[in-house]
DNA sequence: CCAATTTAGTGGCACTTGCAACCAGATATT
DNA sequence: AATATCTGGTTGCAAGTGCCACTAAATTGG
């Protein structure tokens, strides 16, 4: 009974519910939503890309981003251009609006590791940070 | 840009959902989804307990779980019956049905731990299992 | 004992996500 | 070059979840 993969496998669940929910509280200052602050990030971060690669980054069905991304264009965080050379795709780019709160959205989003890891020691922290990506670099390894 | 903890961030994300796609797919020859496979873990491991106490336990708000429990009555997994003690409460307990897929259904959640875990070695998934624990509890306990 | 507060559970709405079907443009095969 | 296949993106639908407002029962304080 009560073993501890069954309890890993819970915690997992706890921590995202948890932090979606203090990052969209975080967030809301903003006028956005914890799963848009998080395409910001990503998008400031690239600067110019498409919608594939944020999909193939975050992990995410392809369509969830197309919901995305054309609602946060349409309130003026990003803004999409049909690409030359392949007239499929968009390049994706971060309009002023998303460069004046991309520190604080960060900021929010570092705040949540923070709390998520309030109990551990820094070393901990460190290590659970390095465990993290380790898990999920493998978990999108492994679905092709 | 692109630090440590708005990574890990990511990757909580990233393993919440990519493992309870797999947790879907193990469940569905036992006609269940994965949502329902946890509900009926934590109920086959206390053997009566109320519907509050499965939310405290999953860190879940109490609306999705009386929805899922009484999905899981419907179908004929659980069986609530009024306490006597206090009228405003259910006992819950697990139908042989139940019983029937408990060890099934467990093995798939430990198998997606595994595969969640599979770049680790054995001494990074313990590690990983504890740190995972540490933190789920912080954030139940977090928000009092 | 009665009023106020707390607690367990329900129902409605909105957001996030995944999946399947689809379309249009690009790439490969012949 | 024509056809087939692949790829990036869109749309509609369904499940999971959270929040809010609500009800009914229990508990607490005068």
């Amino acid at each position: 009974m009560s073993n501890i993969t069954d309890n890993a496998f819970k915690s997992i669940s706890i921590l995202y519910r948890k932090s979606h929910i203090w990052l969209n509280e975080g967030c809301a200052q903003y006028a956005l939503t914890g799963a848009q602050a998080v395409v910001i990030l990503i998008v400031c971060d690239f600067e110019m890309l498409t919608q594939d690669t944020i999909t193939k980054r975050l992990g995410l069905d392809k369509s969830v981003i197309a919901k995305t991304v054309s609602k946060l264009e349409e309130i003026g965080f990003l803004v999409r251009t049909t690409n030359a050379k392949d007239k499929r795709t968009y390049d994706i780019r971060p309009t002023q609006k998303a460069w004046d709160v991309y520190a604080l959205v960060k900021e929010q989003v570092d705040l949540c590791f923070q709390r998520m890891t309030q109990p551990m020691t820094d070393s901990e922290r460190a290590e659970f940070a390095r465990l993290l990506l380790l898990a999920a670099e493998g978990a999108i390894a492994a679905d092709d």
